[in-house]
DNA sequence: GTCATATTGATAATGGTTATCATTATCATA
DNA sequence: TATGATAATGATAACCATTATCAATATGAC
């Protein structure tokens, strides 16, 4: 099987503001950078719905179908990252080139706090070298109280 | 806040098999049961539709509704452990007292290979520790190709 | 056995996500 | 710059996993 490339493919500076994923063989789209922008300056987490709202006012008339379709481009190009929750919808994150992180997740209050730490991603990278799979990425969510959940429910007993 | 608890109550022999939560102020069902037992009986990881199929083996006639209601509470007492693909519906595995497991997801082909390593729950313990919480679970997924997909890709090169 | 109520099955409803399709925007080429 | 191929888009219908509803049944304390 051969593939043809094409070499005369130029890698302009994107319209879209922050380069959307349209290096990578997609057109440049103004929907789809609003929808990054939505990501990191809406907040930490988004679901679809918040996106949509975040991305309207950067781009007014941007279709909810348009939303979905580029989070799961965006996802695709390592630009955004889909967290499952246990329950509700799934939420989005920017995610940039720099250092990952992780979640603790309070299953009292729903809080969420990121934590980063270098350890995890040589365990991770030992992990999967162990079975021979080559990882490219991994999730990890800690679930359990926060300190303020923690100490009411002390107070409780 | 005062809490009632019932000290007459006696923990009995289940007439569901394995116990099935029963012993938590639950009553005791066949149903449940035949859930718990399609759980650890009919394969790793199953979705809610498989496992109404294979309990309906046990137990025929049971309802798509019960199998959601009573995998949530065997969720709620630790007796399962629901997982969240990337895409398709949720997944559930039996979840014992004996050692937990995680898992190394193949982007490529699906597969999904358990991995089980002490490391990971010291590490975790740690990452929660550090900022108050007081963990109660975790989930790690580690995402990649495994090692067929691997190669199947660099032939294609 | 009686009674309060937890559990169940059938099924309607929900809601997040995807598919469809006609229209529009992008970009390589002329 | 104009043209044409086709990727991207918005409106909305369809999909489908999951949940809510409710009348009937099963459970267990007494
Ligand atoms: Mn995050
Ligand atoms: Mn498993
Ligand atoms: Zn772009
Ligand atoms: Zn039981």
């Amino acid at each position: 099987m051969i593939t043809i490339i094409n070499m005369t493919k130029t890698i302009k500076s994107c319209s879209c503001g922050p380069d959307c994923g349209c290096s990578s063989g997609k057109r440049c789209s103004s929907r789809r950078g609003a929808v990054l922008r939505a990501l990191s300056e809406g907040g930490p987490h988004l679901s679809a719905e918040e996106v949509h709202r975040f991305a309207g006012k950067i781009r007014p008339g941007i279709g909810i179908a348009t939303v979905y379709r580029s989070l799961k481009c965006l996802c695709g190009c390592g630009k955004a990252r889909e967290l499952k929750p246990a329950d509700g919808p799934a939420v989005y994150e920017a995610a940039g080139p720099g250092p990952r992180h992780d979640h603790l997740v309070c299953v009292s209050c729903g809080a969420i706090v990121e934590i980063s730490d270098p350890a995890m991603g040589r365990l991770q990278a030992r992990l999967a070298a162990r079975h021979g799979f080559s990882p490219s990425g991994y999730r990890l969510d800690i679930y359990g109280n926060c300190s303020r959940c923690a100490k009411k429910d002390r107070s409780k007993i």
